[in-house]
DNA sequence: GCTTTTCCTGACCGTATGGTCAGGAAAAGA
DNA sequence: TCTTTTCCTGACCATACGGTCAGGAAAAGC
């Protein structure tokens, strides 16, 4: 008798299958728009009759909104590496790191956020006026300071962060015509390296950023 | 008698109210995405009745299919600055104004088109394999070109086209995120001049461009 | 064992959507 | 003037969608 046979709890059934939805309908709303998606299809890919779907979350637009919340929160916590760096080739590195990877190995998140803020974010509008509006006034400051340390040019700190919100999440975004113009064929780990060092290596140089003398 | 009240002729009737429902299109897909765009939403916002936009355009698949595809040519005229440039710093730099201010002038377009390649260019996918591939071979031969004439530092050229599409267009893709980081107010004019130079600053000094000696 | 709570789902409903069509108005052609 | 072609549109249709609900299964609580 293995594990996965024996009968479930509530709470572990409860929990697996919002799971499995939140997962499908995440794809999902990627793949087609919030507009585009079906709760049907959501359903057939977690494998679940649509009226499960509706006994777990009432409606289409709360499964919407718990799956941009989560991929919020998500990307906000890749960028706890920013603060602790000494200078901007560890910090902004290592963000431009975490936030290529995230593009590689999450996708669809990053599609259903872009989809909500060009649709006006309709749903989390909260979010970009509070949490979202902190966290950059937040890093803007960490540049600031690294700029009167003499650590980087002076540039203007937002512009400097949508360039790198853009850049790498183009990579996730547009990741189908990149694959298009890669032959048809999903970058390789060779690719995403020298994707990775590119990015780095022109913004890097662009700001200017001088390496810490302990680093 | 002004010129507007003369009876309009077949000609001027069809262009004119092709071009209404193409614009009034547009902009629908752009806020709302395909699915969630409707042919009655369309049709109010273009002034006409639904089924006179169905007499033009027979099913919303041809009438979005023709938007993107004015789209696209748009798109791909805007670089033909690219050629005749000397070196990158005129070349890229001119190339980056221009993206800049379609984004600006432009939005929806670079909207729809991101709507479309993130659901994986149902409707372009022939164009992206075709026309946009050789584009983006011919200008990755201009890179390399100015590179062997010591014009620019070594980059890679893929990624660096990368990152112009990523960060002209991310000004318009995410607009509406910017606006609210902005204190919910638009970018004024001298706010999108220093986009502009905060962009082309970064990227030229980031891939080590140097002025032609002509310049 | 008995009751309560949670989980599950096939069948159903109201509505909105893409698309059709018949028939009329009006310009173009002769 | 008469005919042909193009333009226009209210009314209609079939379908697909989000959402509901009654009733059953099964775990939890006692």
């Amino acid at each position: 008798m293995t594990a996965s046979s024996r009968p479930l709890s509530r709470k572990d059934i409860r929990r697996e299958n919002e799971k499995l939805i939140l997962e499908a309908a995440e794809k999902v709303f990627a793949e087609a728009g919030f507009g585009g998606a079906t709760m049907q299809l959501i359903a057939d890919m977690a494998g679940l009759p649509k009226a499960n779907l509706h006994y777990y979350f009432p409606t289409k637009e709360s499964l919407y909104r718990q799956v941009v919340q989560a991929i919020f929160l998500d990307w906000l916590k890749a960028a706890d590496i920013f603060d602790a760096a000494p200078g901007p080739v560890e910090g902004l590195g290592a963000y431009i790191d975490a936030k290529m990877e995230i593009s590689r190995r999450h996708p669809a998140g990053s599609k259903v956020w872009a989809s909500e803020v060009m649709h006006r974010a309709p749903v989390i509008q909260d979010y970009l006026e509070t949490t979202l509006m902190e966290w950059t006034e937040g890093r803007m400051d960490v540049i600031r300071r690294w700029i009167a340390e003499g650590k980087m040019d002076t540039v203007d700190p937002r512009h400097l962060l949508y360039m790198l919100w853009a850049t790498t999440q183009h990579y996730a975004d547009f990741g189908h015509q990149i694959e298009t113009l890669n032959g048809g064929r999903p970058m390789s780990d060779a690719q995403w390296v020298a994707a990775k060092e590119s990015v780095k290596n022109i913004i890097l140089k662009g700001i200017g950023a001088r390496p810490s003398p302990d680093g």
